[in-house]
DNA sequence: CTGAAAGCGCTAACAA
DNA sequence: TTGTTAGCGCTTTCAG
């Protein structure tokens, strides 16, 4: 039954080609000082045997696993999936493979996570945010060796290899965007309080109000957790107040999606009645309808580049301190100019 | 700069608390016959010392990486997702790690994947289709000494632990829903003709269009990927006869999308003049507008069970040969009557 | 150009 | 209850 269970070893095809070890493993990893004839009969030898190096020996010798984890925390499906895409898009190709490592609540586990990655014998790690965000964490990993790159965090850049966007001009411009439109009344659905670019996008939506000179009121803030049935409850507790706001902004697409969902089961027209504007741009915010206005934030040209990062540093040591990634706003149809009677209440 | 340029080990703690490597090892693991003085000894000075087992080391003794593939080909987004949650959900509190192993076309690497699994150092896999369904993958595997468990093969079902659904019978009722509906000029947006459960699937609907007395027209049925964007060009072609059909089965929920998207480019109302039928109760085809009818492949549940079936032959060597899961008509918006005028055409 | 010997850090027999 | 001695399968000095 079991099928291996003496595998084929260096030692065998050593005997078998009548060499010593140190010249088959010359000769499997391309090493010089080989005789072509000798390196010839070492190659029929493993081909023979059908012989497969250990990589757990190796990696044990090498100090190297060659696993790179990629560390999150649950929010969106939408983002993780463009998050892993981008990682194995830069795998792709190398030795190196993805180790998936979910985190419930960063915030509360702080503490163990890198005990987990240490666990995990990780060469390297892309950090996602909130852990990207998470000093404790970046100390940690620098004790115990493990190279790592940020994706989005928004503080402390210098202490890592950072992925950067711009939260709070890309916030100014949706909110901006829906300013523009005549829209005064506004309601916010935040994303969850323990990631730090909820703050950040906050910070960019009262700066486009106070640009126009307006003012965002307290009890239109709704909080949220990034995920979409929150950003649907969000939008019922926003829908149900007597006097309807005439557009929201949702911190990500998600929420957007569950906002719209909300508005539909109420049969509030998007966006003739209601404009709803996302962030994130991510592939939720295209297959709507109506599709979403949102502003886009390159995930996947940030995971490849957080990987590109992790890999320079376990290849030759170099860093690239940081990249700052553009962000773009999207308009589609969840957002209109506000009703005509609604402008004038607030006119 | 280098961290931990040499970590402690195993013999830092045996010095420090003046003890012999083997009973370092035995407090570490919780082996019996230690004294409680001892014990604890040890365990201060490892504390003390900061020190953490070199997991490398002892997963080349033991024989186990304690690292689990996941090996799926791209398609669907969202398929994917829930495959990953599913083994993720399983493996949460074991010490087994999650690798995602992405590949290109199955059909056409069949013979490097598993070298690819192997220097992966895998324990084991779970195996999406079509790699669940590929015997190539599975005889070598099992060469390998890899366990695996299968994710909705298709043939071959004693070849390996297997978890199934029956595709024929959930098409079959996707289209005898349509039909049900009156009906009788459908068209099919057929998945990747390299992954078994695109002729399953077919099958499934000729059964329910036999039973009808009805008849799938050849030229109806146009050729996709299972990717959105596929479905969106697959429709295009259908929606661009003379002659519309009143309904589209597509095999899964991803080209209902696009066929979603391509009749609303087109301004044909769904489900008045379009019913549009999806397959797998994916995220997506609750967030469209309308909404989309399908039939739930319970994919999640599958992913559990196969990481669990994995775990079972890792740990204990026992495996449950097969594991059925129930499939589920989940009607939704996108599927309506067929309008009186066409239903008198073709009466 | 080639090989012998000494580890990497840990676990497993087998004594003591 | 504890320690000694071999390995796991590979790479790496350092001689020859």
């Amino acid at each position: 039954m079991s099928a291996s269970v003496t595998r084929t070893t260096m030692m065998d095809v050593s005997r078998k080609a009548g060499v010593s070890l140190k010249t088959v493993s010359r000769v499997l990893n391309d090493e010089p000082n080989v005789r072509e004839e000798v390196r010839l009969r070492v190659r029929e030898a493993a081909e023979a045997l059908n012989y497969h190096p250990n990589v757990l020996a190796q990696a044990l010798v090498r100090r190297r696993s060659h696993l790179i984890g990629l560390v999150y925390e649950n929010p969106s499906p939408s983002y993780v999936v463009e998050l892993q895409m981008g990682v194995l898009e830069r795998l792709r190709g190398e030795r190196y493979r993805l180790v998936v490592i979910p985190v419930s609540s960063v915030a509360e586990h702080e503490q163990e996570i890198v005990g987990l990655l240490r666990s995990a014998a990780l060469d390297g790690v892309v950090l996602a945010p909130p852990a990207s965000d998470n000093p404790r964490i970046l100390k940690d990993l620098t004790a115990a060796g493990i190279r790592f790159a940020r994706i989005a965090p928004t503080r402390d850049v210098d202490l890592g290899p950072s992925n950067l966007i711009d939260d709070v001009s890309a916030a100014r411009e949706v909110a901006q965007h829906l300013l523009d439109l005549g829209h005064r009344d506004i309601a916010v659905i935040q994303g969850d309080p323990t990631h730090a670019s909820t703050a950040m996008r906050m910070k960019g939506y009262e700066l486009a109000f106070a640009a126009a000179g307006a003012r965002l009121s307290p009890d239109r803030i709704e909080q949220g957790l990034f995920t979409r049935d929150s950003g649907y409850a969000a939008a019922q507790r926003i829908l149900s107040r007597s006097q309807r706001p005439t557009a929201i902004l949702a911190q990500n697409d998600d929420m957007a999606v569950g906002a719209l969902m909300a508005a539909r089961e109420r049969a509030v027209r998007v966006p003739d009645e209601l404009s709803i504007a996302g962030f994130d741009d991510s592939e939720v915010s295209r297959i709507t309808w109506p599709t979403i206005t949102t502003v886009r934030q390159p995930v996947f040209e940030m995971a490849v580049s957080a990987a590109d990062m992790v890999l320079a540093q376990l290849e030759h040591g170099d860093v690239r301190p940081r990249q700052d990634h553009p962000h773009t706003l999207i308009l589609r149809e969840s957002t209109g100019p506000v009703s005509p009677d609604r402008a004038k209440e607030t006119a």
